[in-house]
DNA sequence: GCGTTTTTTGACAAGGTTGTCAATATTGGA
DNA sequence: TCCAATATTGACAACCTTGTCAAAAAACGC
């Protein structure tokens, strides 16, 4: 079979003899610390390129007080927009040097605050990560933010927020993109627009409801009850929403999705009836996820930058451990983008 | 802001101290390890339970042989794959207490072998993961396992394989359901049957092709070469299918496609064209993926447990590690499920 | 030129755990 | 009952870094 495992790995202390200094200005060096010289600083990069060196995060972070691991913690490992935000957190902590870890907590609803502090604990006091980045829905949670809080852990939030706790934040503007969408119907001639909310306990939800409201009120348009179904960001919720609409008497000649999986939900519903997107009915996603572009008509949508989030949420964290002092209250709103594509027209009737 | 960061977590010294033994004994019980009497052991038990003690992996992996690290090597952390397996991964890895790390590595077929290397020693030294689960493609990639093997790293691989290398292995017979699904499609009376390959450099594309092909010649049935389209597991592969199929003069009555998303594609383009699933053409597909029942009628496919693969792959890591005598090559085949639904039906003419 | 401040450098301890090995307690055999 | 073998326990070193602090070197002020 192979070799034992520990091999020889170069550690600090050959580094240091092969450069002619101490194993502390290694580590300087190394660290990017200050008080060396640029003569010694210089020798000591090649000599830990030369034995290909490797620093021991273990020592590392069992020492020092940094352990250059991120902790993603997150409700469901198996959704796209998760999925997408981690792909970038990956690749941003590849850059940085650093490692990212997926923690999963599940039914956080039903837990109380000592079941919370317990499960961060033990998170954390595992591997103390230097960072934690929390998406939605827990990036809302005022429990977990206290708890956080009172751990002392770096946090940035990615999504929409109304948590007064200052912190790190990182979104799109959920509120602007919902007033483009309803221009977009309403300069298409719509007047009779609905809405297909998301879970409740999404912030996001909210968020884009109540553009959708301010919009509609801008226009000077009437919002029909009838016409804002509830949703939880699932296809068949669209879907059912859909069968609401068909059994109408008069219904809406437009609906805005909350979310691209409801929307093809939607679509597929009225797709059954025998109705025609977007002919018999405009319909609005968000998200641009993978089903945008796999239905048809393909879908017109609101792209949110993901992967950037994730990525942006990881440098920033990092950008703010390196900061001395503490950076404070600090909020990233990255640009979305509206998605012109074939499930909108003009309305057939009013 | 919040207290300091470090607080006053509890140490192993005081859970020896509340337990009246020495710090050694704590480490032993806490390992699982022999030579202590269930008196003590309890004892120490309760202690850690009342500190809420938790143990420092920074400390467990400097000093022990074990990280409690188990890296996930993929290669694009966005597809549904990769993440249903991932999700598994990380679930089994905290109830076994250990932490999930992903790594990305691009662009692998461009790299030569010190390439290859020295990401894996990177990575591998950074905080040496006790085990390393690699996915297709590269669970099949020789470079990589030679790399692996000469560092002495336990790996686990997900995925059909032809190595000759020995080595534990997780997967699900693609042969026999491939089989299935020509089965399924001649037991309606379908005699011309096309398929459609996924990438040429995952294995489970000719594992696939190869079930297929047998399954056909068990049947008497001949492979019209035109009937066997390339694809690369991707919805466009499958709507250009579709396209071709479309325009040839007798195309097949059912057609196997090597995934779920080739399979929606191709529906996609029949019914652009006017044409019915299954009326038409019987689709299959294979992965039970999301968009499996988000298109219409749903597809009738064949149901990898992904998550168990991830979840799998990990228990069986571990299991690896701690049998001291290492574990011989290990080959462990999880259940598939062919799913019957609605894009498949007798074929309406010969 | 000499004392003083500032910059650069290194010696040493410490961080929390596990491996080694010796010491002690227990068991078994005669 | 006593000695040998075995099971249990603990003392101590070691793992590889970084933080602290003091020493050495350089720069500065007069």
């Amino acid at each position: 079979m192979a070799k034992t495992r520990s091999e020889n790995s170069a550690k600090m202390k050959d580094v240091a003899e092969l450069a002619g200094v101490s194993i502390k200005t290694v580590s300087r060096v190394l660290n990017n610390e200050p008080h060396v010289q640029d003569k010694l600083r210089r020798k000591v990069r090649e000599a830990a390129e030369a034995l290909d060196y490797v620093p021991s995060q273990s020592a590392r972070s069992l020492r020092g007080s940094r352990s250059y691991d991120i902790n993603l913690v997150c409700h469901n490992a198996g959704s796209v927009y998760v999925n997408s935000i981690q792909f970038g957190a990956v690749i941003a902590c590849q850059e940085l040097g650093y490692q990212l870890s997926i923690s999963l907590i599940e039914n956080l609803d039903q837990m109380a605050m000592a079941d919370i502090r317990h499960a961060f604990e033990t998170i954390t006091r595992r591997r103390r990560p230097d960072g934690v980045v929390l998406l939605a829905p827990y990036a809302n949670d005022e429990k977990i933010a206290f708890v956080l809080d009172e751990m002392g852990i770096p946090v940035v939030r990615v999504g929409p927020v109304d948590l007064q706790n200052q912190g790190m934040l990182v979104e799109i503007d959920d509120y602007k993109a919902s007033i483009e969408v309803v221009r977009h119907l309403t300069d298409l001639g719509h007047k009779r627009i609905g809405f297909i909310r998301g879970s409740e306990n999404q912030r996001s939800s909210h968020v884009r409801f109540s553009g959708f409201s301010v919009a509609m009120e801008a226009a000077g348009l009437e919002i029909d009850p009838d016409f804002v179904r509830p949703g939880a960001f699932d296809f068949q919720a669209g879907y059912d929403a859909g069968q609401f609409f068909l059994g109408h008497a008069n219904p809406p000649t437009a609906v805005f999705s909350s979310n691209d999986d409801m929307a093809a939900g939607l679509v597929a519903a009225l797709s059954e009836a025998g109705l025609k997107v977007p002919e018999d009915m405009s319909v609005v996603g968000f998200d641009d996820a993978d089903i945008a572009t796999r239905m048809r008509p393909f879908l017109t949508t609101v792209r949110q930058p993901l992967s950037d989030l994730g990525s942006t949420a990881v440098s920033e964290l990092v950008k703010g451990l390196s900061d001395s002092k503490k950076a404070g209250p600090h909020r990233i709103v990255l640009d979305h983008e509206f998605v012109l594509r074939g499930t909108t027209a003009p309305p057939k009737r009013i």
